[in-house]
DNA sequence: GTGCAAAAGATCGTATACAATTTCATCGCT
DNA sequence: AGCGATGAAATTGTATACGATCTTTTGCAC
């Protein structure tokens, strides 16, 4: 699947170094092993891909255009660390549009790409009773991946970017403020959604994915955390 | 507005350079002064902005994520030249998110937000009536700010941002495959989704809106022309 | 005159170099 | 000791340079 995304936007648009490199810090956002913060200076970035800074600033402004991360003037680049408020905003682009993806998917959907969602839910809940670090990190991915391969059935590659850029997001405001350190997804609630397009019941889907999306920020405690800075941090 | 937007993402994170000319070529693509497929190589463009090819080619490459220009390896970046498909898919998006923003925006729409709207729309109508090309250009870019404005009364800056790149994309798609000479946009409709919001009729507002891009839609000729390579243009 | 091949030209891809700005440590003062 | 100023180190902002790839032109054979 994500092969397939990629064969359709590009073709020899591929600018071959910086998206590497792009991707790469991409994905260790997502999956977490970068935490929300982090410096990311353009010469570190450089050294460790082995390629000279040009590149590295590439990557790292295409990040910032899909809010990944920040990059401050004459300061850095750095891990994106979303506010409380930016939270709520990029939820509720999700429940504004989630919807009607999901409605577009259902009626193009193939028996073909059923099968496929069912086999992307297996592997979850194969992960999700896994134990490891390699395992947990495969389940963020995964369980972001079921809403994506949504946007991707749907057949607008516009809507898919979006949900891209905001599934990508909601792993960095998970990762921040998400409490249970149960997995990112209820995973059962997708099965649902996938049985409610089986069987055409197309409001009771759009429903269960608002509900599900409620679900997640429920988990999330969006208050300020004002940084506690090292004398409050001491002074029980 | 324009400066509320800019003022809400960006303090110093302003990439000075790059920005400013990425503004530029992106102004001068919405209100059609660059046509589609036009060559904006790195060399002329830093040479019109009197920056090196780096600072151009940042713009560029920042303009293609906004999916305004193309750019092609090894051959150079073009304003982009939206397919019948992509097009379709542009419109499905706004289909799609448009009425949910509108219903955003009417929960937390205030009098003086109201206000500003009505003052657009007089501008827009006033811009109609005149001759001449800077008249035109000003209207196109009017008609799409009242679509902008109302996300940005919805709060969502994220939500913002996607509808910018929709209008914008959208303007393109139109100067490629619109047909009446016309504006862009029927002006009377965005009077009456104003006079809906204001009235509270929430349904009816998103129904005029699905109606008002449907009727945007109804007036492009999506069929794939063939560039007509030289030899059939001229026998005819 | 037509078609193909090779070289010249133009343009992009990447690296390196230098200037501007910020950060951090050191020093002196209160 | 605490606090502010000053200078060095680090980091980003921008420009230039060189190599790779594509395009176009030129020239030769047919």
């Amino acid at each position: 699947m994500k092969s397939a995304a990629k064969a359709m936007q590009a073709e020899d648009t591929a600018e071959t170094g910086a998206q590497q490199i792009r991707d790469a810090i991409r994905e260790a956002i997502v999956e977490r092993r970068l935490s929300p913060g982090t410096k990311l200076s353009e010469s570190d970035v450089g050294n460790l891909f082995k390629v000279s800074r040009t590149l590295a600033r590439a990557a790292l402004q295409a990040l910032s255009y899909e809010g990944l991360v920040s990059v401050e003037k004459n300061r850095g680049a750095f891990v994106a660390y979303p506010s409380p408020e930016e939270a709520r905003q990029i939820f509720a682009a999700r429940r504004l549009v989630e919807p009607g993806i999901l409605r577009e998917a259902a009626a193009r959907i193939t028996p073909a790409d059923v099968k496929q969602l069912k086999q992307l839910l297996l592997e979850e809940g194969r992960l999700m009773s896994e134990r490891g670090q390699t395992a947990r990190r495969a389940e963020i991915k995964a369980s972001g991946d079921f809403h994506l391969m949504l946007a991707e059935i749907s057949g607008n590659a516009i809507m898919q970017r979006f949900m891209e850029e905001l599934v990508a997001r909601s792993s960095l405001v998970i990762a921040l403020y998400g409490q249970s350190t149960a997995s990112s997804c209820g995973h059962s609630e997708h099965g649902d959604i996938i049985s409610a397009i089986e069987s055409k019941e197309l409001d009771r889907a759009c429903q269960l994915m608002l509900h599900h999306i409620a679900h997640i920020e429920t988990d999330l405690d969006l208050r300020e955390r004002k940084s506690l800075g090292l004398k409050e941090a001491f002074e029980l």
